[in-house]
DNA sequence: CAAAAACTTCAATAGGGATTGAAATCTTTT
DNA sequence: AAAAGATTTCAATCCCTATTGAAGTTTTTG
């Protein structure tokens, strides 16, 4: 019922396939928080045989031109997707073309590497912080029964977020993962 | 600077540990589609030594009881948080106590099964669909180079995708992962 | 080198979801 | 069983981010 295609009112069954498989990328991307536009350009591009211009991409997948130039550029951040030099062709006027990159596995790779690890280390460094603040209250001769538990516990998110850390390094740049060491080492542990 | 803490101003730097740890807590679970407000009050939990009553929490994370009640609810529905059924120790009024639970691999485990394997299978399920639109185009006479471009990559994407979906609900119960399979199958091919 | 086309940028808008706060409901106490 | 207290619910609000669209910039073409 909502789409918001382009094209006029009705297309032929394989456009609603491609559309909709657009959305659905689209909406997989946003549930993991990147916009829906970059799942929606990405998979237009890779569903299609020929590179494609901005201004085709506008007409496909209904955004704005603003939204496709600043998605497009950003997909190329990522390296998900690459423009096609070719001088050729020359039917309309000199546009830049754009293909989708189908190594799908660098793409997970490099998402893992620069987001989840990323935000990872900013809770280890988060909580290495407030680390420092406990030292801070010891050292200024406070030793109650809170400060013991607090340091405690406190220390035991420190430790499972650097393992976290460790294991998502791993699996970015290994591709094996076992959380193994993690259920043992968390087991019963109270 | 930003400290919505519920308190006076000034705070012992113990105090400030726990606010920043609450803090981080709420940031990553935001990254991960969480409510904030999950994160910093199951870390509120998790760094007292009592269990808390609903006030207790609304005094310490400076969030309205509204959210709090919600809050609660929602982290004992992903049974990150339990209450606490001590009749004992009357000081006030009969409330309600919460305490955090500490089998931190149970929680990574209902997550992944619950919202992360739910996403991935409406995925596949999509693509499903697609397929079955081009399935239709094709019965219906069509035989375009483009149609069997289109058919191809959304094979893939669905092959990718229900690869994807199987590995979650391996690691959801095993704790194990390789992306091995998946590397060497996506590996070089178009 | 001027005009046209393509592309980028950015302030404004739209949309969605988290949080509030107060009314409604349920529980305990006297 | 009434009053007080605790909890839940839900419409209204707030906040944040994605998207727009038009103005500005760069590139291409005659």
């Amino acid at each position: 019922m909502a789409q918001a295609q382009a094209s006029t009112g009705t297309q032929s069954p394989l456009d609603q396939a491609v559309d909709q498989v657009a959305h659905a990328i689209g909406d997989i991307m946003e549930f993991w928080s990147f916009k829906p536009s970059m799942g929606r350009v990405w998979a237009t591009l890779y569903l299609s045989q020929t590179s494609l211009s901005a201004e085709e991409i506008c007409a496909r997948t209904g955004l704005s031109s603003g939204s496709v130039s600043m998605t497009l550029n950003e997909l190329r951040l990522w390296g998900v997707v690459g423009r096609d030099t070719s001088s050729g062709a020359g039917s309309g006027r000199r546009k830049k073309l754009y293909r989708a990159e189908t190594d799908i596995w660098a793409m997970v790779t490099r998402v893992f590497k620069e987001r989840e690890l990323k935000q990872v280390h900013r809770t280890v460094q988060a909580l290495e912080h407030a680390t420092s603040l406990i030292e801070e209250a010891r050292a200024a001769g406070e030793d109650s029964e809170r400060l013991a538990f607090v340091s405690a516990r406190v220390a035991r998110l420190l430790e499972l977020a650097r393992s976290g850390e460790r294991m998502l390094a791993r699996l970015a740049d290994t591709g094996e993962l076992s959380l193994g060491v993690l259920r043992g080492w968390m087991g019963r542990k109270r």
